[in-house]
DNA sequence: GCTTTACTTGAGCGATCACTCAAGTTATAT
DNA sequence: ATATAACTTGAGTGATCGCTCAAGTAAAGC
């Protein structure tokens, strides 16, 4: 019939995850993206239909990419716990790759959108619930393994870890992050260490 | 000589952070502040200059703002330690309170500006470290005080205080935090009071 | 009361915002 | 080869951005 679009769709929204990432959703504009996606107006819109769809698009992009690390360390059927601290160790290194920010793109996207019914902020917040149950199986899974004491409570311990691993990464983002990350990392994992009763 | 001003500078720097605070800096707009303020934008300019120098004023306001509660405690005398435990559990009633955003203000301007040089940013920065400093002041006067172990590091302790702040406020930020935070300040709390050792 | 000096007002500046669409181009189906 | 359908192009849309400034207004000094 007719012709197939000549970019690639995941490349595209990989950039623009990227751009998005770093300026935040506001502060990247169209002319912006244009020269980011190297695709003009009327490319970007026939692909994905508004600023706001190809934000959610790239959001998804980023929060399928964060996802793999630590879900394949707990299904490598290695101790729960153990790759629950070595999550948190692999911390240590966010200063050192030149990632587009430090902070987690979810907690920007919330962070930047107050009003509780955008659908960016509730696509943030789903993606967030889903990494936080993440982490609550990571450690469910640890007491099943008899690691953690009886009265642990594997939701409480997830969320706390999320909220750790969220207020490290925001303090990442200063410009002398590099010179403390690295301490807050081992403090993190060695706190999810000390959990360990077998 | 001449009239003086109709409004009160302070009370206008208040309405400022709250707008600031809550939507951020990028997507708030002069004509948001003009109604806020309830200021013409020649009025707004010849007080503060320019958005960004209105924006950091307002900053320094909100810093200030914060800085008393804990501060005030640390000075009273109390136990340094018990000081810093409360301030963590008084994070407990954060989403209770109609605040302009229960994410600091600090954090939201340093995550919204990558730019390092930005001046906004800059001073982000330097406000954050001085809230970090009087977290490590705390610690160090836990130690002096006799209530933390002879190896304890205050200034690591101080800074690992603040960024799990930080990752609380962060994600107090959630649409649904109302049911986690109260869990996690008190596990901060705890954990303040876990370091005891007199 | 008059002058002086500052503050207030708000229409409007050029720039940029997100976005559109008619015209041009090109791969595919026949 | 030709027709067709989809993609690309980029000038241009109205709206809004941060901001200016000349005119109007009012308080302080004499």
């Amino acid at each position: 019939m007719a012709r197939k679009a000549t970019f690639d769709r995941d490349d595209v929204l990989k950039r623009a995850r990227d751009l998005f990432w770093r300026k935040g959703y506001h502060a990247t504009s169209l002319k912006d993206l244009e020269q980011a996606l190297a695709l003009k107006p009327g490319s970007i819109y026939a692909a994905f239909g508004s600023k706001e769809e190809l934000f959610s698009e790239a959001l998804k992009v980023y929060a399928r990419g964060s996802r793999s690390a630590l879900q394949e360390a707990l299904d490598d059927g290695q101790s729960p716990l153990a790759a629950l601290a070595d999550h948190a160790r692999s911390l240590a290194s966010l200063c050192d790759k030149d990632s587009p920010a430090r902070a987690c793109m979810l907690v920007k996207t919330i962070l930047e959108h107050p009003e509780e019914t955008s659908p960016v902020r509730q696509l943030a917040e789903q993606l967030m619930d889903e990494t936080g149950a993440r982490f609550v199986d990571g450690f469910q899974r640890a007491k099943a393994a008899g690691e953690l004491p009886e009265d642990a409570d594997p939701v409480r311990l997830g969320l706390k870890f999320q909220s750790d691993v969220v207020g490290l990464r925001a303090f990442a983002q200063r410009s002398d992050g590099a010179e403390i990350v690295p301490a807050l990392a081992e403090d993190l994992a060695r706190g999810v260490e000390a959990l360990r009763v077998a």
